[in-house]
DNA sequence: TGAAAACACGAAAACGATTAAGTTATGTTT
DNA sequence: AAACATAACTTAATCGTTTTCGTGTTTTCA
């Protein structure tokens, strides 16, 4: 392996000087840099990332956690699509991508042991399990970090307009005519608890009755779960017109389900659903859905970690709202 | 932080105790080798991995290289699944993930020179363009690698059966009764030349005839492109009874046109995908498909790469086979 | 009991890079 | 021309670990 030691004995030069010119320093002759990095390219020189992190403090690392619990983690469309985007947006500002995780080999560490070990400069908070001690942990230790879809106080979010995403998706349902609305949840998170208010606000805002029943809880990315909900849901007395699912890949279960009833979408039932992932898309009728923008998500999870990292005095923890975009979809038919 | 120093003072001992007794080295007494150690955790110590990464050129990170271009990459199930895999079996074996890319700001560098600078142990190349003299530079260095599904002469792979999953759906098909089978195959790739080899040869020794009009080309992943080629192999005066597609995912395409020109599936029309991701198994009827051992396929390359990583001089370079399996589904009609 | 072996620990160099501080040589100012 | 500023390098310390080679002490056993 060549080092910068090779070079300099290569060129006549100190170390020292090696180093400044390699890094572009100024108190450098111009000549004498560009014979050194020319030099420096011919002899096959790399930088060695581990003695500049010793040495600098600063790995130019990105942490990032991602733990692939049931619904979400990285076979979820929306997550997977984020870290393609944080991970493409942060290096082209610079930083690499590690994943962080609660054990490395027989050693059991926290995540922030993990990200200091590894000397992240920050740590993106993904998908996890945003109440367990460990999160609490990182989030509350001198570490920059940012999350998405979940706020800490005092420190920068990510956040999908779940409220707004709920706001337009009601009020395009009651538009199309819809009174009978039904919504299935997901799993008691900070997001479901966030589009449940907004869900029941809009409905009491445009004058519309949610009857305890037409609210029904399931799994997210689980249409087995959903397609009970639908089926309890169809079996009413005063069955709902319109069903909002959780996802869009939860709506396939309950789509099944009204199906083998002998029901049509939309022309029996109509539906919503969550994300815009590719299939809402690709299926016929096209899903009515809300679009998550996670594309933006991503980069600007990268983007706001990266100014914490790089000027930690003048950046402010801030809460980003992503706005999505409502599919209009043909799923929701006008009564 | 709390280094090696801080801890050799608290405990009266050198540097080089501290450093063997944490390491668990012999030649440190038992018990003065407990005592450093519960006072090295009870101070907050932690190892610094770019100190021991630095001297001991070892850095138990392992680089993996996931290109998104429009295909494949992360947003396939199959690769997120992949990915997913090699990073738990990874963190099992004390290895942590770090993607490599061809650029790092602003500075452009190869995949080689990016695993080097970051000081990968190894790395795992998943999802690129094979041919690419970048990739072909990475596996002819002196760094270990393992690709997945795709060959290198003299370094290990972890295959996804193809061919088998070919005979096996072919097989299933004939016995189905079927004799005009389709195929309606991804991109140039390595896969799909195996797959159409695979289909042709099978075919063959079943004495099934494949006109050439039989065999369409589509994209991976792109219901769109499967969805014309559906359309094209139904407006055939000779129409086939039995489609296969590239993927599942682009069945999708391929169903809506069929749907949509008043037929049903298996009824008229017999459908097979491929992966056996999880939609497949959430429509309805149940997409007959080949499904892809992701989870092997993950474990397998973690595993590989550790061993090569670790064992340099013992590790062959092999070919390992993941068989797949045949799921029926409804969607191949019994003629 | 005395020499050899075993044990427990320390000193110091090394990994590759960065950087503060010091040293020349050259140029500028008055 | 003396004093000073600037440009262009060099020296040497340092980041946190690991590891080789010693060294002093204790144990072992003939």
């Amino acid at each position: 392996m060549i080092t910068q030691k090779d070079t300099s004995i290569a060129c006549g030069v100190s170390l020292a000087t090696v180093s400044k010119a390699l890094s572009g320093q100024t108190d450098i002759g111009e000549d004498t840099a560009q014979h050194i990095r020319d030099t420096a390219k011919a002899m096959g020189y790399l930088p060695n990332a581990a003695a500049r992190a010793l040495k600098t403090n600063r790995s130019h690392n990105i942490g990032v956690l991602f733990e692939d619990k049931t619904s979400s983690g990285l076979r979820h469309e929306y997550f997977s699509e984020i870290l393609q985007c944080i991970k493409t947006e942060a290096e082209r500002l610079g930083y690499d991508i590690t994943f962080i995780s609660r054990n490395l080999g027989n050693m059991s560490m926290t995540y922030y042991e993990h990200a200091k070990y590894r000397n992240c400069d920050g740590v993106v908070i993904a998908s996890v399990d945003f109440r367990h001690p460990d999160v609490i942990q990182l989030v509350e230790s001198n570490l920059p970090t940012v999350t998405l879809d979940y706020v800490f106080d005092s420190r920068t979010a990510i956040m999908s307009d779940n409220i707004s995403g709920m706001i337009e998706i009601v009020e395009y349902v009651y538009k199309k005519g819809h009174r009978k609305i039904a919504f299935i949840h997901g799993e008691d998170t900070s997001v479901t608890q966030k589009r449940l208010a907004s869900f029941r606000s809009t409905c009491a805002r445009l004058g519309v009755n949610v009857p305890d029943e037409y609210v029904k809880s399931a799994i997210f990315h689980d249409p087995r779960s959903s397609g009970l909900a639908t089926r309890e849901l169809l079996a009413l007395n005063d069955r709902p017109t319109c069903i909002l699912y959780p996802d869009d890949f939860s709506f396939i279960g309950g789509m099944n389900e009204i199906e083998q009833q002998g029901l049509s979408i939309p022309n029996d039932i109509s539906a919503v659903g969550y994300d815009g992932i590719l299939l809402s898309q690709v299926l016929r009728p096209r899903l009515a859905t809300y679009r998550q923008d996670a594309v933006t998500m991503g980069v600007k999870a990268a983007e706001s970690i990266v100014d914490i990292i790089e000027h930690p005095l003048t950046s402010l923890p801030v809460q980003i709202m992503v706005p999505g975009q409502l599919w209009e979809g043909e799923t929701v038919k006008q009564l």
